[in-house]
RNA sequence: CGGGGUGUAGCGCAGUUGGCUAGCGCGCCACGUUCGGGACGUGGAGGCCGAAGGUUCGAGUCCUUUCACCCCGACCA
């Protein structure tokens, strides 16, 4: 764990999974690629959930749940859909098992074989347009703006702890409008929804972009993502928001009877986000001494050490703690008091640092004596003796504190490691030995696009809204460009 | 699916050209001393060495088969 961060680079993923396993999220779980969230884990998913749902109440969304198997037939009815999903579903093709005859215990029973396979969802798109059909009949019954948490299955040959298992926890929007100027609108507003999260929630800046053809959703017109930097430098998607035309809805035959009496398709945007999120969380923030999580989602905010010899002493202390919890409660701050006798309280700062926890006070003789406690932030480290008068106040404007300064830091990192690149050379120097986002001109063709990625293994990670137009020449080809797009090397 | 690697206590590992009762660190349990940055001492519990088969007087070690996991690619939120 005491890496130099060079060295934490270079085995990112050996120090996440390490970090990951040490502050209690989650472990590898005995099915292949799947992951069990730990409670310390799932508590953080909640505030993340928590969060979220409200955010889309607030946009005028509510939240319903559908199958988790789709029939095979469904699937297949969207015909790009099918090829970007095909290659890792998982399916369902009996429907019982049976004792083995040859007694080696239990096997599946041929004669229970299903007469159409279920595909466990790996996004629900095709069975909600399927329901969908039967929801809409006029103009009057749109738009349809539905979320659903749940779980989806995709059998990737490569997993990793939060950002590619074969099951994750993800919520997806599917809505559905009269018009295009409608949906376009409402893909744009749920991807403002999602950098409003990860930026505010999360402190991780994010860039807001549209997807190069390569990179777009299956199925979709046109998908707007948020792209994260982590500390290594490499781009994580963070979440996506796709504007799905009339394509689901021609597939599923979903039409509408518009205000001038013609039967219309309808039009259709779908977004999500997903555990992910807790990758690009602990990715973004954290250091070799573990965790450091933003305050509005931790699910402790403040965890209160006492440092004690007799049972009299700790007595006293938790008497003015109890005190203390009681003020910082009342400001709807999150407080842990952690008197167990079982573990010293050297233990106990370092367990907390290992789980993020923004703001640690420690309270001993000396502060009973004095009227003060110790306050240590988790973001610098700083460690100070403060007044317990007015503590509740000073704590809060501190959790708020740690909240931008953590934004600020991650927003620092992503300039720091935010480059240009003018020829070819300097891109592949950049991409070789830096790594970061590299800003560069491109062609626009997926050929290029490929061809780039076949040689660097960098992508374009987003083409920037409001990109700032410019004319130049394709980093690659030399052909003719109108702005620089987003190229790194992603999960 | 291709390339590489690893399977020995809860975790991390050592175990020599086959040899006697399979070890170490952390963790766990008990007692005592400690307690302002992961304490220390003493005692203790915990293993069909991934699985199956073979060679041998004797296999953690050699051979064959197989399974699982990890890493690097291709695929992806």
């Amino acid at each position: 764990m005491a890496k130099d961060f060079a060295t934490r680079a270079e085995n990112y993923s050996e120090w996440y999974n390490e970090l990951v396993l040490r502050a209690d999220l989650a472990e590898n779980s005995a099915v292949r690629g799947c992951m069990v969230i730990k409670p310390y884990g799932y508590a953080i998913w909640e505030k993340i959930q928590g969060a979220l749902d409200a955010m889309f109440k607030e946009t005028g969304h509510v939240n319903a749940y559908f199958p988790l198997f789709i029939p095979n037939s469904f699937f297949s009815k969207e015909a790009s859909h099918v090829e970007g999903f095909a290659k890792e579903c998982a399916v369902v093709t009996h429907y019982r098992l049976k004792n083995d005859p040859n007694g080696k215990g239990i096997v599946v029973d041929e004669n229970a074989r299903l007469e159409e396979e279920l595909i466990v969802r790996p996004t629900s798109e095709t069975i909600i347009w399927d329901t969908y059909r039967n929801w809409i009949k006029s103009y009057r019954d749109l738009p349809i703006l539905c979320n659903q948490w749940a779980n989806v299955v995709r059998w990737e040959m490569r997993t990793r702890l939060f950002l590619r298992t074969a099951e994750f926890l993800w919520q997806e929007g599917h809505t559905a409008h009269e018009t295009e100027a409608e949906a376009m609108e409402e893909a744009r507003k749920m991807l403002e929804v999602y950098a409003d999260f990860a930026e505010n929630w999360m402190s991780v800046p994010v860039l807001k972009g549209t997807k190069t053809a390569n990179e777009r959703f299956a199925g979709a017109l046109e998908t707007f993502c948020i792209e994260a930097m982590m500390q290594d430098g490499k781009a994580l998607q963070a979440g996506t928001s796709h504007f799905l035309g009339q394509n689901f809805a021609k597939a599923f035959d979903v039409k509408y009877l518009s205000r001038e009496n013609k039967l219309e398709y309808v039009w259709a945007t779908s977004w999500g986000v997903s555990t992910r999120l807790m990758g690009a969380l602990i990715m973004a923030h954290s250091d070799d001494n573990g965790l450091v999580l933003p305050p509005k989602l931790a699910p402790i905010q403040v965890a209160i050490i006492p440092i004690y010899k007799q049972a009299e002493q700790l007595a006293a202390i938790s008497e003015k703690v109890h005190e203390i919890e009681k003020a910082l409660k009342a400001r709807g701050i999150s407080v842990k008091y952690d008197d167990r006798d079982a573990y010293k309280p050297g233990w106990k700062f370092n367990e907390y640092e290992f789980k993020g926890v923004p703001v640690r006070l420690a309270i001993g003789p000396r502060d009973l004596e004095q009227g003060t406690v110790e306050v240590a932030r988790r973001d610098t480290m700083e460690k100070t003796v403060c007044s317990l008068e007015n503590i509740d106040a000073l704590i809060e404007n501190l959790l708020a504190e740690i909240q931008t300064n953590l934004l600020q830091k991650a927003k620092n990192f992503r300039t720091e490691n935010t480059h240009t690149a003018n020829t070819w050379d300097e891109f592949k120097d950049i991409i070789e030995n830096k790594s970061g986002f590299v800003l560069a001109h491109w062609d626009g063709t997926p050929e290029t696009e490929q061809k780039i990625k076949e040689e660097t293994k960098a992508t374009i990670r987003c083409i920037p809204l409001n990109n700032s137009l410019e004319e130049g020449k394709c980093i690659y080809t030399g052909k003719p460009s109108t702005q620089k797009v987003v190229f790194a090397k992603s999960y």
